[in-house]
DNA sequence: TTTTCTCAAATTGTCAACAATCCGCATTGA
DNA sequence: TCAATGCGGATTGTTGACAATTTGAGAAAA
């Protein structure tokens, strides 16, 4: 029953249960995008004024964005912007996420429901929003919920592998170009799991590569 | 210059500089060996007692580990041991990381040195050490320690990712059975490294399930 | 001038206390 | 008897202060 007492809660205790994953999305959205200067040092005090909270919180969330890859934790120096990974894995790297998105969507597809067409819908909408708005954060956040979703609805382990993975090979494709190329490559794999054509949705994803 | 001179510091001073590193080791080990309870709740108190520090590092390895995929963490209520990936997923696992540490051997051979060597001797000491005492905990951080090197050396990106994936699959296999066959299976892919014997190495790695 | 040393400011690492939350148990009321 | 409720201990989440470390500027010496 507390479940559902937290649901109507107000918007500040909402925050308030998720303010690490909070401030994570945010900055790894920032990151992803290209928005901080490689090399350029990060200051946690500046970080715990600009988000109002205390250090504690902010040090969680760069401990877990330097396991997701987006930031190199050093010794009594802080962290810094991750540099993409050389050439030689980044082929390795894009096999996996692909082999790792297609076996999340086939395994997540004879269960799949309405609310999760309805989520995907919502996920893809936000999109086509943030590339409109031209707010490359926002494009970079959406594309990587939208990704997430199915990969997460096979699997929650599977979602911290994938998720690791692909922050990594984002570093490499910051400053996108085309915003509207983004959402139109994303659309029709969408309406493909509307459908529920396993195929067709598998081959885009094999071929949606960014 | 104050590099040369942190290699030289005492043992005490190195411990401090790396105590979150060397908290997670242990507890990674012991988790991995299969020696704390799946469900039975890991208090943030007792650990900080019995490594004699604060909460705050000990939260720092304790989120660490749930990145890694060894613990869960739940909101108010602490982390639990992970349960092990399902049999869907576990196939998909083993390739991965079978890809992954050919690809760094591989990767790793050219710049491949004598002291490379020494470390890996090393390395399949302890192993052989710990197989010796049957000291399953001992075993497991070696195991993993030997494998990891020649990630390692080829990549820290790519360690991130093969430490999350190879710390998943173990939770499938804790509680190992024969002792000395896990070291006979290390000895020949170490010995082919020795011998520069890319081939063999690669087609042992692609056997030596565990 | 150039190099080395010293010191202070900035920053990260650690700690202990306080606030918020969860969980089990007893009490209450039908 | 049994379900609902509220209390109290135990545990996690957060905070601000303090300790340890790094860094860079400037003084001192060659």
């Amino acid at each position: 029953m507390s479940d559902v007492e937290n649901l109507g809660m107000s918007v500040t205790l909402k925050n308030r249960r998720l303010r690490r994953e909070e401030i994570c999305s945010t900055l790894r959205a920032e990151v992803l995008s290209g928005q901080w200067e490689t090399n350029e040092p990060v200051r946690e005090d500046s970080l715990a004024k600009r988000f109002g909270v205390s250090r504690g919180p902010i040090r969680d969330a760069l401990l877990q964005l330097t396991q997701e890859g987006a930031l190199v934790y050093r010794q009594n120096k802080g962290v810094r912007v991750s540099s993409p990974p050389e050439k030689d894995d980044r082929e390795l790297l894009f096999r996996i996420r692909r082999d790792l998105e297609t076996h999340c969507l086939r395994k997540a597809f004879p269960s799949w429901n309405d609310e999760d067409d309805e989520e995907l819908t919502s996920l893809l909408g936000s999109l086509h929003e943030a590339c409109s708005e031209e707010d490359l954060s926002k494009v970079t956040a959406s594309d990587l919920a939208l990704h997430r979703y199915w990969v997460a609805r096979a699997s929650h382990e599977l979602e911290f592998i994938w998720l690791s993975i692909t922050v990594r090979m984002r570093m490499a494709y910051s400053r996108l170009s085309n915003y509207k190329e983004i959402y139109e490559e994303h659309a029709p794999i969408v309406n493909a799991i509307h459908k529920r054509d396993l195929k067709t949705a598998e081959s885009l994803i094999r071929k949606n590569v960014i």
